[in-house]
Order: structure tokens, then C-alpha cells, then sequence
DNA sequence: CCAAAAGTGTTTCCTTTACACCCATGC
DNA sequence: GCATGGGTGTAAAGGAAACACTTTTGG
């Protein structure tokens, strides 16, 4: 019946066992034409020198939601009344913080237009990783964040499938092919132009046409009309990636 | 930074602060034709009468899965490592517990042969109740367990959409048209048999069929061919529901 | 025989896919 | 003119939806 908790210290009945209630947060971001993802480098044990998914203690007033915005303005100074933030998972199994028994409630977000880091954190030096690095295992995650940071890619790349999230990542007016552009970095596609066109276009409220063009740089090219996000959040039928 | 901390009481800095951790599990069944959830009636305040879903504090050395599955065992007597269990999203809400800062972890839950419940807790009435009339509002929920319910009702139907877990409601051999029956009682639809043989049988892994066929009962009919779940996890395209 | 449930065939419609082709700009 | 990216046309393939029809049982 109380499986586990026999023959262990600081237990009082009827009192709520103490833990450790976190929130983190995967920041995601398309900068330099790669999917990114905010880390932060450990400057202390455990898991020194390793990077994290910034994270932080919930407050005792203080909804979850709130702690995750918290920790994006203290990284990003951005405001974060009005971007892309989501609940992904809960994480709390015993092992998975040596010190303590922390349980860690986890969000998601996406930031469009990345302005300015806060470089000089007390807590470490804060960067936009690449994706596919972490994928491959090329950058040491602290912790269980490597399963947790591989659920939210995950959770973004069908969430871009069957709704309209991938707006997110553009800036407030876009063209086609800087959605497209999205797609396809995000899901390491090539997604035929033509096709990409008329289904978006085809989804009623994906995208709400403007009256302006993007003016071509040096390169040339036809100048591509622009948009805004429309009003729908859902794709049907979905997008499909192979 | 320290939003909504001055001023409150029973604050001590480096202190990680005291929250009550509870596990709440939502168990779905199919019963008499109905998609059923399982609900108990509490007998002291706050809510005093009011349904709940079935929840208990996580304990010290236990891991957030093993209290859903602990919950369960409590309630239903059954053993829950070959059932359906995953974890639907967490609730913190300064608000959804009027007494003390409670953080929710939700998971849900799907059994085939309910055979047995425990009635007599001493934590109240336990009953499988009609998903249909929570959704009416004829059942009075406690704490924010009808948002919660929503949610867990809504992550049901759409799961049925893209993946093989209706077959979790049915017994171990079940025929097409008792699958059938799964999605249109839990969609409150009327799937074409037809179709819905075609698509079933189509999606490679979802079904495995046995060299058996199912016993009319006094209606007649032509016996139906018995299947077991297959391999795969997936459904795709997904089935769609109108 | 009829009723009832299981299962198959067929036609229509819609979406996706692949790819050819035209359009508008910079140089 | 040519290169480059934006955008349209089109035909083939595949799945979904509607529904007629056949099969196998009980009574």
C-alpha cells in the first residue's frame, strides 16, 4: 500500500511530503536557417559544464504558466503575454535529479524574432543550440533533459501536421515560401513549392492575404504577396511529412 | 521577479516551498452500450457530495506512474502493468484547490472488463458514470475535475482518430464490429460497417486475425471473424470522425 | 421462408503527388 | 538576355463516402 515509503526518514503522517516543484521551458527558434533551441551551460554540479532547458522553482503564489513566462523574459527579456507557450509533460521520477526529489512541469514555446539574449546571467551562458546537434548527440544535456527536450521536438514537429502553429516562427507579415521555409526546417524536409502553396491557401483561415509584396533582394525573383496569421488554429485535413 | 511572494506567510528563502502533490487518474470503460469514466462521490467538504476523479497524494518515494497505478489497483482491485496508462497534463492553478497550493498531475486510463469495484471505501461511493451526462452537466464535479475530464475526453476521442487504442476497451479477442461499436459509442457516431472493415483491415498492424469466429447469440446473424490488437501503434491516414 | 449481422463490390468525389509550365523581378 | 524565386495547370494515384449487394447464421 505504501509502496516505497517504509523505512525512510522525514516522513510525518499527514503532512504533504516535500518536493521540488520546477517548471522548464524548450524555447524554440529559427535563426540562420536551422531550428534552434535555448540552452543554458551549467556552471555548477551536478552535471557541470553540461547544458540545460532553463528551469526554475515555482513560486509559492504563482501559477505554472506564469513561472514558465517568468523564465522566458529572465532569458529572452521579451514579453510573453502574446507568443506561443504550451504545457508539454511532467516529469518526476526518482532518479532523474541526484540532490533532491524535484518534479518538473514542462513547457514549450516559440519565439519568432529574437532580439536579445541575456548574456550576462548569473546562472550561466545562455545559447540558441542547434537541433539536429542535440538529435545527434553531439551536445551533453544535464539531468533527463535530453528525453524531455526530445518530447517536445517531437510534440512541434506533428503540431505543425494538423494546426496552424508554424506561424509562430515567422515574423507578423510572411510570404509562402518563408512558411514553407518553416516546414521545412523544422521537419529536415523539401516540400514541393507548388503543392505547399495550394494547400495552405486552400485551408480556409490558415493565412489572410495582404495587399503588399516582399520586395526581391539581389538575387531577384518574382516578389512574393504577403500575409498575416489567419484565424484558424487547426489543418484538415493535416499536412503530411514522410 | 518575485511575483505574488511579499506578504505571505510561511515563506522561507532557499527553502523549496511546500505544495501538495497529487496523482489523479482517469479511468475510461466501456459499459452497457455507454462510454463510462469512473467517478467517486465525496463526503466532506470542500465539494461535499460532489463527484471526483480518483486521486491521492503522490507519495515520498514514488514515482508519479506508480500512484496512477495505485489509485487504480485502490479503486478497481485490477492490476494495472498491461493496461492502458498515460499521462494527460498537469494542473496548478493558485485557485482549483480552495484549502491549500495543490499541483495535479492527471493521467488517464482505459479498462476492458471492469469486473469488479471496491464500493466499500472509506473514501466514498465509486461508481462508473456516464460520460454523456458529465458533459451535460447533470453530474456536479469537484475542484476543476470537470475542465480536467473535458480534457481527458477530448485526448480520448482524438487518440482513437491516429492510433490502435480502441482496441484497450476490448477484450482480448474482439470482432470488427465490437471495434466498431468502440468508436461509435466513445464518437456518439454511426461509421459505415463497410468502411469501417476496409479501413481496419487495410492499416497493416492493426489487427490480427484468429482462425475463430464469434458465436451469434438468438438474433442470428452471420458470425463474425475474431481478431486480436497487432503489432502496430498506429493508424495512418487516420480515421476520421465528422 | 424472414430477420439480422458480417462482409464485399462499385461508383463518385476529393486530396495528394509529381512535375511541367508560366510570371515577375534583379542584374 | 539569363538566373531566381513565385505561382498555376494538370494528370495520375490513392483514400473516403455512400450505398447496393452477397453471405451466413437463428428462428
Amino acid at each position: 500500500m505504501l509502496t516505497g515509503l517504509e523505512n525512510q526518514e522525514n516522513y510525518e503522517s499527514n503532512k504533504p511530503p516535500s518536493f521540488s516543484i520546477t517548471v522548464t521551458t524548450v524555447l524554440f527558434a529559427i535563426a540562420e536557417q536551422s531550428f534552434k533551441v535555448l540552452l543554458t551551460q551549467r556552471e555548477t554540479p551536478p552535471f557541470r559544464d553540461a547544458w540545460e532547458i532553463p528551469s526554475d522553482l515555482v513560486l509559492p503564489y504563482e501559477n505554472l504558466e506564469d513561472t514558465a513566462r517568468r523564465i522566458l523574459k529572465e532569458k529572452t527579456g521579451a514579453q510573453w503575454q502574446q507568443n506561443f507557450l504550451e504545457q508539454l509533460a511532467t516529469y518526476g521520477d526518482l532518479d532523474r535529479d541526484p540532490q533532491k526529489r524535484t518534479i518538473t512541469v514542462a513547457y514549450w514555446a516559440i519565439v519568432s524574432n529574437l532580439s536579445a539574449l541575456n548574456k550576462d546571467e548569473k546562472f550561466g551562458n545562455t545559447e540558441l543550440v542547434d537541433v539536429l546537434e542535440v538529435e545527434d548527440s553531439l551536445v551533453k544535456l544535464a539531468f533527463d533533459h535530453k528525453q524531455l527536450l526530445g518530447d517536445a521536438i517531437n510534440r512541434a514537429r506533428t503540431k505543425l501536421e494538423y494546426s496552424t502553429t508554424a506561424t509562430k516562427f515567422c515574423q507578423e507579415e510572411f510570404s509562402l515560401s518563408e512558411l514553407r521555409d518553416v516546414y521545412n526546417i523544422v521537419w529536415n524536409t523539401e516540400l514541393d513549392p507548388g503543392n505547399f502553396q495550394r494547400k495552405i491557401l486552400q485551408t480556409e483561415g490558415y493565412v489572410t492575404p495582404l495587399e503588399k509584396k516582399r520586395i526581391p533582394d539581389d538575387r531577384g525573383g518574382r516578389p512574393a504577396l504577403l500575409f498575416k496569421a489567419g484565424p484558424s488554429k487547426v489543418i484538415f485535413p493535416p499536412l503530411t511529412r514522410h
